[in-house]
RNA sequence: GCACCCGUAGCUCAACUGGAUAGAGCGUCAGCCUCCGAAGCUGAAGGUUUCGGGUUCAAAUCCCGACGGGUGUACCA
């Protein structure tokens, strides 16, 4: 609709021989204010040198409302042009649905663009907390929503198993394998604190007895740590439906002399340089405050040089959209990331960065305090545990990223109507019932196709349908806004007025009636709003469940 | 100190990216089941969008400056 009232206005701007310009529109807030307004009119205003009422007037005469099918277009304010669909044209788009059924949503904007989405990444030093639960469901929701569009997506997870990190977790696990056997030493200054290492060490010491306790080398404590971490991370990912394409190893950037590569170009470049044993990269060339390390005096890189050659390979590897996903706490690495890419010679704004700010649990009235550092961590899977995989997706994703989350525990473990997840599972539950009762009543609806012949849509009028209708169809446009803006809590919004939607409709229209034919045509209205609850929920991974 | 993010109803957050009367949920108050799922619906109260300037037909949204909160600011990742 939008595309022909584009093309439709701008032929009457030509005819006018007014100036070309933007043709927006936009879905007034109000509902007094019809279905899709713009404005055009206060815009050319000026350099047609009329008021805008008097511009909105001389286009909307030009309108053909009817072979559009529109049924009102009105101007209105300092001079909005608003526009409201003929009924009988939102039902004849509500057959769209139908026979979509399953794709309906889906769109092919993203043009098969190959794109790397990689989050998560976290390193295999141990489980997942409950704070990476935003990160994790965040990029499945993106993951989704850029496949819904047509993007061709690959879902990658970036680590790192060697370095300070790795060694600290050997020593961590070391020193409570050595205690295990009622040793007294103490854990490494930042060592890992967590129970977990306690089961680690427990297992190896289970596996292999006493044999270690005075090794040297601390390799087998590291792959077994590591092997142990990546383990639980995976099942946890699993537990929400999260799978990756890749796992891309840091250490191939070194087996394969990408580092060194990298490092090359930049000093052929004279984008880096040796001082005091280092080598610094000029990020202040870029605006930094102050150049960075790239490679300690020790010889060892710093995290500023793999990810560089990292998002060097991405261009590499063909990939035209790039898209990172961040807490607010790795924030600092990205400028030097990207000058960095960029200094190579590849086009940054293809790059994607999401940052999200930092969630907070709240149980009730109280918070639930937590620290990296110490022994109290609130693992994911604890939090899974708690309320549920659905609750987990839908309160990591209902939120702006640009926003701080406050996580409310007991609100996500509620089942009633103060739990939004349950409202919308709600919805789906109670359309499942009615299909069922209407099923027994000799009114099958599984089938699309039967569906669309039995239904006669002329009896979709009631206020409550067609303002449903409305609804379900701006799904697909909504689709493609939040993927292309990557806002995927937008989707929670619109599901939620999906749902109160319909509730307003089933609350006004009675469904199972004694006119069969009204009844078929409301069975049509439900199945549509299942369809469309249903896709919602698959891009967001929660359950839309047929009983509950 | 500097950089980035945020500041909207008592609380948690929206606002289609500059539009018309700033909206939801929770909480509070008042109604609605003989009938398809009341895990639902309807209504009321609640706001100087932190404050002060600016830009324009139009600002919660953009710019400048305060104030308040968060996250960073390593030869840690």
């Amino acid at each position: 609709m939008k595309e022909l009232l584009h093309n439709h206005l701008q032929k009457i701007l030509a005819d006018l021989s007014y100036p070309i310009v933007d043709i927006i529109f936009d879905r007034p807030k109000v509902e007094a204010h019809g279905d899709l307004t713009t404005n055009i009119a206060m815009i050319l205003a000026k350099a047609v040198g009329k008021n805008p009422r008097q511009v909105a007037q001389s286009i909307v005469e030009k309108i053909d409302a009817k072979s559009l099918m529109l049924s009102s277009v009105e101007i209105a304010g300092p001079g909005f042009i608003n526009f409201r669909y003929a009924e009988n044209y939102v039902v004849e788009q509500a057959k769209e649905i139908l026979r979509l059924n399953d794709n309906f949503g889906k769109s092919e904007i993203g043009k098969k663009k190959k794109t790397n989405l990689e989050w998560v990444s976290a390193n295999p030093t141990g489980p997942l907390h409950s704070g990476h639960g935003r990160q994790v469901i965040l990029g499945q929701v993106i993951a989704n929503l850029l496949e819904w569009t047509g993007h061709d997506v690959t879902r990658e997870y970036y680590f790192n198993n060697a370095g300070n990190q790795m060694r600290n977790l050997a020593e961590s696990i070391y020193v409570r394998y050595r205690q295990g056997f009622g040793e007294q030493c103490d854990l490494p200054e930042n060592g890992y604190q967590g129970e977990y290492i306690k089961e680690i060490a427990h297992e190896i010491k289970n596996e292999k007895g006493n044999s270690l306790l005075h090794s040297e080398d601390k390799t087998y404590f590291q792959k077994f740590g590591e092997e142990w971490c990546f383990k639980k991370i995976k099942e946890t990912l699993n537990r929400l439906g999260v799978h990756h394409d890749v796992f891309y190893n840091e250490d191939t950037l070194y087996t394969e002399g990408k580092i060194k590569e990298v490092i090359e170009i930049f000093k052929q470049k004279d984008l880096a340089y040796d001082q005091d044993g280092a080598v610094w990269y000029r990020a202040t060339k870029f605006g930094a405050d102050k150049d960075r390390v790239i490679v300690k005096s020790t010889g060892e890189p710093t995290y500023r040089l793999p990810d560089i050659a990292y998002h060097r390979e991405k261009f590499r590897r063909g990939f035209e959209l790039i898209v990172d996903i961040f807490g607010a706490d790795h924030i600092a690495t990205i400028p030097d990331v990207l000058s960095g890419v960029n200094a190579l010679g590849y086009d940054t704004s293809n790059v994607k960065v999401i940052i999200h700010q930092m969630v907070s649990f709240v149980n009730g009235e109280e918070v639930v305090k937590m620290s990296k550092r110490n022994a109290n961590v609130y693992t994911l899977d604890e939090l899974i545990d708690e309320v549920g995989s659905d609750a987990v997706h839908y309160f990591f994703v209902m939120r702006s990223v640009g926003t701080h989350l406050e996580f409310d525990i007991a609100l996500a473990k509620e089942q009633s109507d103060k739990n939004p997840v349950y409202y919308l599972q709600y919805a789906h539950a109670r359309i499942a019932s009615i299909l069922r009762f209407a099923a027994e009543e000799g009114f099958p609806v599984n089938d699309s196709d039967a569906m669309l012949s039995r239904t006669d849509f002329s009896l979709i009028i009631a206020k409550e349908e067609i303002d449903l209708l409305k609804k379900l169809l701006e799904f697909p446009e909504l689709v493609q806004s939040c993927a292309l803006s990557f806002e995927p809590h937008r989707l929670t919004t619109y599901l939620r007025e999906v749902a109160e939607t319909f509730h307003r409709f089933y609350h006004e229209q009675r469904v199972i009636n004694d006119d069969k034919k009204l009844m078929q045509a409301r069975l049509t209205v439900c199945l549509l709003t299942k369809i469309v609850i249903a896709n919602g929920c698959k891009i967001l991974s929660v359950s839309c469940p047929e009983k509950m």
